[in-house]
DNA sequence: GTGTTTATCGTCAGGAAGACGACTATGATC
DNA sequence: GATCATAGTCGTCTTCCTGACGATAAACAC
């Protein structure tokens, strides 16, 4: 007899989040960790299951809130102080990839200015802005000469594939002001392009772009000597979500 | 009491599954009508339970196979006869787009090239393809005269996301090739475009876009006469998938 | 003041794209 | 068979954008 298509099996489903920020002219990713077994006392994303009553996307805006305090950007809605870009990543659901039942994920993506330490939360023993850098080699050692032992579960996939698509998305949109505080100069969203590439951009070229796309930059009429050296006008993110022609990522 | 962050509800996981192809200059999608309650009678989009052994994009991979007898292109292995992209597209868990119960559905795009009549399959009376824009169109009529009903569930948003993916990726890949024949002229690949995006191409600056991005295109040697006019080199999809710089979509 | 750092403006050459003219090779029609 | 319509292909020209890089400006440290 064949598979009766009227059937079905009940998974459980979860929300995990790959949190962005740029730390010390590096991107980092949020970790928690392991409090429970499997994989007790390793690092991995935060998450937790999906409630019955919410939506995939209200169960990602609530982890976010519960491990950073960050409130999520209402799309429509104009930025705000303390708030985070959040956007669902992709699905992840290999039978194998939670060893206690089925589990399916649905991956977020949430960028997020400079924060203070992380605050734990959840089953988490402890959380921390790690370098993805750290996070993704496997078998290394991490700054601290702590083992780089690999993500839980299938985590260093799913960063790996949240970090590609924040790398992306920055080209042809204006969310690298998400990593940045409400009031920015252009030499610091230009930290952040080099943070999230890892490569050098030229501050000339780059500020005639950013200054050059309508909409994309506001001048507050501030401005700030926080980076040292002649001051720098302070701008704020303007309307414009999509950048064309785009800002093109260095080849090599 | 606060709630039990180890306590999951169980929810039913599914795939759904916007297919795209051209036919007669337009982009259509397959749509299959609703044998069972509810939504019955209403035209869908093709989709069904994951089994309890199989990947998330098996399922996918497995409805597409059932729906349309296409094998999905492994994306390492080279263009093959009969074959369609297939990749994730996102996933949808509203607590109300099913009446019956917590769905949760990871829906997958999928170009194919122009196809004979589809089979139906699975629980649909039958399956069509269909202008997406008749399927967007609210309270309007389509093509025959028939009163144009939304499509079932959340299905018009999932089909609106999927068209909006293929008309974004095929500016900066070569994934219009999935929309073609094995071989196929510059002229045909002109059309692809023009139908997705639904705009016209100058024919002389496409010609000189698409022939001058390295491999992009292989010329197969042979020629053909099959669009009218003077006979046309026919191309192969190259190996290449990303394009630099993108194919650029018209404004406006 | 001198040096260092960062910001900002300007110049120039090379490449890509839009607009469009011109020519070519078929089949269809008179 | 001449003519016409249809598509395909090659070029030209102008404009815009980018990368490379010189030069100036305004702060701070000494």
């Amino acid at each position: 007899m064949p598979y009766d298509p009227s059937a079905f099996a009940p998974f459980a489903v979860t929300v995990d989040l790959v949190v962005l920020t740029v730390r010390r002219h590096a991107l980092c990713a949020l970790a928690v960790r392991r409090g429970e077994s499997p994989f007790q006392g390793r690092w991995a994303l935060p998450g937790g299951f999906v409630r019955p009553d919410e939506d995939l996307s209200q169960a990602a805006a609530r982890e976010l809130m519960e491990e950073t305090g960050l409130r999520a950007h209402d799309p429509d809605a104009p930025a705000q102080v303390n708030g985070a870009h959040l956007e669902q990543l992709a699905t992840y659901g290999d039978p194998g990839r939670d060893p206690r039942m089925r589990v399916v994920s649905v991956a977020h993506l949430a960028l997020a200015p400079d924060l203070p330490a992380p605050r734990a939360g959840g089953d988490a023993n402890s959380a921390r802005w790690a370098p993805v850098e750290d996070l993704l080699q496997q078998g290394g050692y991490g700054r601290d000469g702590e083992q780089a032992a690999p993500l839980a579960f299938d985590h260093a996939r799913i960063l790996a594939d949240g970090v590609e698509r924040a790398r992306s998305k920055i080209e042809y949109s204006s969310l690298a002001t998400a990593f940045c505080p409400p009031e920015f100069t252009v030499g610091e969203l230009r930290r952040v392009y080099e943070a999230v590439w890892g490569v050098a951009l030229d501050p000339r070229n780059f500020h005639r772009k950013v200054t050059g796309t309508p909409g994309f930059l506001v001048p507050t009429g501030g401005t700030t000597t926080r980076q040292g050296g002649r001051p720098a006008q302070l701008f704020r993110a303007g309307g414009a979500t999509l950048l064309n022609p785009p800002m093109l990522r260095p080849e090599v």
